[in-house]
DNA sequence: TTGTAGGCGTTATCAG
DNA sequence: CTGATAACGCCTACAA
């Protein structure tokens, strides 16, 4: 390994100088620096990070908790966040928290060891107060995707209320009225605000809400099919369907199918987050738009300003966009309402 | 931050006895052994991996390169390798590659100089030879998905061809004669070996091999989506596709269902990989498994034996393995055949 | 079994 | 603008 003293020899330098080309922090004279960076060039001199980092007490490295890195909400994720963090001479590392309590703990605390300088967590089962807590402690993090009030400026997550408005005023301007809604777990805030926005949009539209129209499932395939199948067995006359996401939105498929419906010709579906899947789904699934890839950007550039002790000029709370595609259409006398046999 | 020198204080040992209990690598009497260990406790003390690192020339940790983190196929794969790595007391640092040249090369320096200990690579435009050098210069290093014969004991990889030959075998067992094959772009080994297992089934069987009945592809949807119209272009009367993966075979659905045909009922199709969407399409998707989460495993276990410089005992090509859902059916004399009109 | 001393490759402090 | 010199926190001969 060469090192920087082979370096400065060459250059017939100090050490000192060497290492000022290299963080480039304080001013070196052209000539010098020239000399230093051809002797660099010439040994293929690469800075050994480790050393870096022990000596000044910083890593350029940032840690990552996702629930589940094979997840199709977390691979996009991931990669922006990775690819900007490089970009910036940072390096990631991952570690998934499978939305345990106790699991996430530990990734934390391993992350720590590990010597990251910041983390950014996307995690469900860790209390607020115990953020809160960490934060007190010096603990340098970023929030995604959930918003603490205490740690509001260290939180980065989406309009979710305005998404549900999207979804269900898309449908409304179709000329739907019997909108059903299908909501992921109501203990978490995500459903809820999104299931506000459904309620404003139908209040915009002087629609009643009609709380039979709603029904309670949970953030995966199984939570949209069986809230599906409590809503047909409802006998309601729904023509549309606003889910809480695209895993939901694919149970809804499923259940239609059963009944020989399908998506987009019989009853519209809109779903959220425009997940992979929503573009794999046939028809093509409506979806608002989660900007992932903005999220993550915007995840490294608020570590990276606190680290540097800045204070932060980003826009945290994210807005969420239409996609329309296959599954939603204008609504025409002939379509099939879904009714229990 | 507390450091070992704190800890030997309040023991009333030198630091090199607290190094021991630390690395468990030499001899402590039991008695001063507890010593250290509760003055680690009460001082909530937390070893520094960055000097550990530096003084030890070992960072426990593993670089990675896929090709996209936020594909169907590298997710699952490098959740795996994480959990895995983390087990064993390592941490992973994933990097992507793009499958571009320049960028897994670029990627591998970045890892090094992060002070990886070893680096499992998917990567696809780095050359044969590079490798080949790069373990020469001494990089550990382990190569998913490619099996190169002179890093033959550094390679994880599938048998293709065992692969194809039971997508093929499970078409023959149905009854099916007539069976079409999309393959990934043949300049890649898994692609020809693949197909080379297709032949093998059919020539097993006494069948003819027929190269109307295949058609080059690529490995995404659009690959299956212009091969598969090619493919019906040729009016042959094929009841059954063999596809080199599960994106191919998405294609094949869309086609089949332009032409109103439904896959599992008036053609079966199988796709490779079992990825993600196989379970999501609709049908669901006849697959052959790619056991992504035992060679995330095996490759952790390899780069772990490679730093111990022991000679591995790893069985290092996998088994794939036929995975039966909706759409792959017995052949009956009613299954329309597909034709140009 | 334990301790001493030197070093890992860099950065930070302080002179000049 | 540049250069000694002392950290950074830990490991590893070597010696006791």
């Amino acid at each position: 390994m060469v090192t920087i003293k082979e370096v400065a020899q060459l250059a017939g330098v100090s050490q000192t100088t060497v290492s000022r080309v290299i963080t480039g922090q304080s001013k070196v004279a052209e000539s010098t620096k020239s000399r230093v960076t051809a002797a660099m060039d010439t040994l293929n001199y690469r800075p050994n990070m480790l050393a870096q980092a022990l000596a000044s007490s910083r890593s350029y490295s940032i840690g990552m908790i996702v629930g589940h890195l094979g997840g199709f909400f977390y691979g996009p994720l991931t990669h922006s966040v990775e690819e900007f963090a490089r970009e910036n001479g940072h390096h990631l590392i991952v570690t998934s928290g499978e939305d345990d309590h106790d699991k996430e703990l530990e990734a934390i605390k391993f992350l720590l060891s590990r010597g990251v300088d910041s983390l950014i967590l996307h995690v469900s089962a860790i209390t607020d107060n115990e953020l809160i807590n960490m934060v007190a402690s010096g603990i340098k993090l970023v929030i995604l995707n959930r918003f603490i009030p205490e740690l509001s400026d260290q939180c980065i997550y989406l309009d979710n209320e305005y998404g549900g408005y999207l979804a269900t005023k898309h449908l409304l301007d179709l000329g739907h009225t019997k909108i059903a809604c299908i909501t992921g777990q109501l203990y978490k805030s995500d459903s809820r605000d999104r299931l506000q926005g459904y309620r404003k949009a139908l209040q915009e539209s002087g629609l009643l809400f009609e709380s039979t129209l709603v029904a309670e499932g949970a953030f995966d395939e199984d939570g949209g099919l069986n809230a599906a199948r409590r809503l047909i067995q409802r006998n309601l006359n729904f023509t549309a369907v606003v889910c809480g996401n695209d895993n939901i939105a694919m149970g809804v498929y499923d259940v239609l199918a059963d009944h020989e419906l399908n998506a987009g010709k019989d009853i519209s579906v809109v779903g959220y987050d425009d997940a992979i899947i929503a573009r794999y789904l046939r028809p093509k699934l409506t979806t608002v738009r989660f900007p992932m890839c903005e999220m993550g950007k915007f995840a490294v550039k608020l570590v990276l300003q606190m680290n540097a002790n800045k204070s932060t000029d980003l826009l945290l709370k994210m807005t969420p966009e239409l996609i329309i595609r296959g599954s939603t259409n204008k609504l025409t006398k002939t379509d099939s309402l879904p009714k229990e046999d």
